[in-house]
DNA sequence: TTGTTCTCTATTGTATACAATCCGGCCTCA
DNA sequence: TGAGGCCGGATTGTATACAATAGAGAACAA
């Protein structure tokens, strides 16, 4: 594929690089476990289903393992990082950290839109009662919206970055009995905290709320107790 | 440059790439500002340098480019990140966070030798009195000493390239008149939380820690009050 | 002069050829 | 039989040739 055909093809695509079109499409395969934790990845193999050359597949690779979604080996390729319990838990110290941060930034940063966002979510989910698919949807979007109503360029990569990682984990937390209940609680009280611009306590419940995410998760992945 | 050429010349390259070898040599060309920021780095310049040709190069550059320490503009090539106030700001606010968690988790993992590796480096920082290049790098192995004390691979990682990032910043904040005495005063603090356990104070002493180097580098960079 | 367009060169993006390495399977020999 | 060593194909690492692009400066018009 040469970059006219890329852009042929697809046009929205202008003034990127066969690279990122390859970092994309890995990425939304991981994500949607097309290629699953612990999978080898071949370079030819790619290049193939994507119509390029390996060049631009490594140059994803590379990236991929900067975000710790690939294992590089020298001399025998990529797969698919696995999480074992050690590292969910070690994952999520960060992001109770992270996200806690973010929700602290927010009732410090956030303007009215942004405020109105959060609780136009919390609304939505509500009305989401019983479809995990939509509920795990908006419930990405909540985070989201608090990740951007923080005003911190890097913070905001960091946490998507580790929202991919923990993606590779099967299965939403929201299939455990009450969680869907549970979480949209502990999001209202998120909310309000940014709304009133109590940092402190926006930041106490966000922390909060991914303690209680993680202890969920790991109930559900390791039968913890 | 083959790998036989590489193994030759630098025998503890053994088993890596050549790729890993241009991103470390480049990594301590940024850190020891042999490379400035803003500063353009073309691709083919570095593969004479090093003695290599392109395709390694400019591997090390998207992982550079990961850790935010390159600049990649499509067709343009790359720049050494340059940091204003807002982007010095956003950076303390991460490690604000992830230094904290770093400390909270060291009270509750630690073991006996790297309680004791604390201390130490605080007897060493003692001893240097005076001399801002010594006191740089015992500050940085005492910070790094807590870092691994966390016993968290992810933290790890996250604050070894948060500090490259903020390496990127001129000079050091001990030039600051009494900077270094605080610095070791609050070292004090953190170092006794780890050791009897007491992860919360360990947190805040650790963000307290990082909000006063945060106003000193502020002071020296931008002239706050 | 000043602003605009065009060309040309330097540089990056991609494809491909080749070198190095790993790994499975086969063979040998005790 | 099985332990160890040694091919050979599959795969990754590197170098290089070629395509695409941006940007500087020349040429030109007003």
């Amino acid at each position: 594929m040469t970059m006219d055909t890329l852009k042929q093809t697809a046009p929205e695509n202008q003034g990127t690089s066969l690279g990122e079109f390859v970092l994309e499409r890995l990425r939304g395969a991981i994500r949607d476990r097309r290629y699953q934790p612990g999978q080898r990845i071949r370079e030819a193999e790619v290049a193939q289903w994507l119509g390029v050359s390996r060049t631009p597949v490594r140059e994803a690779f590379r990236r991929l393992q900067a975000d710790g979604l690939l294992v590089l080996i020298p001399w025998r390729g990529a797969q698919v990082a696995e999480l074992g319990r050690q590292q969910v838990v070690e994952l999520y110290a960060i992001r109770r950290a992270l996200e806690g941060t973010a929700a602290g930034l927010a009732a410090e940063h956030a303007n009215a839109a942004e405020v109105d966002l959060l609780f136009d979510l919390i609304e939505q989910d509500q009305a989401a009662q019983g479809e995990p698919g939509r509920l795990a949807e908006i419930n990405r979007r909540f985070h989201e919206a608090v990740y951007g109503a923080a005003h911190n360029r890097y913070l905001l990569e960091a946490l998507n970055a580790l929202d991919d990682s923990l993606a590779l984990l099967k299965s939403t937390t929201y299939e455990v009995p009450g969680r869907a209940e549970a979480a949209r609680q502990e999001h209202i009280v998120i909310a309000e905290a940014i709304r009133r611009r109590d940092a402190d306590a926006a930041e106490q419940a966000a922390r909060a709320h991914i303690s209680t995410a993680k202890e969920a998760r790991l109930k559900l992945l390791f039968g913890d107790d």
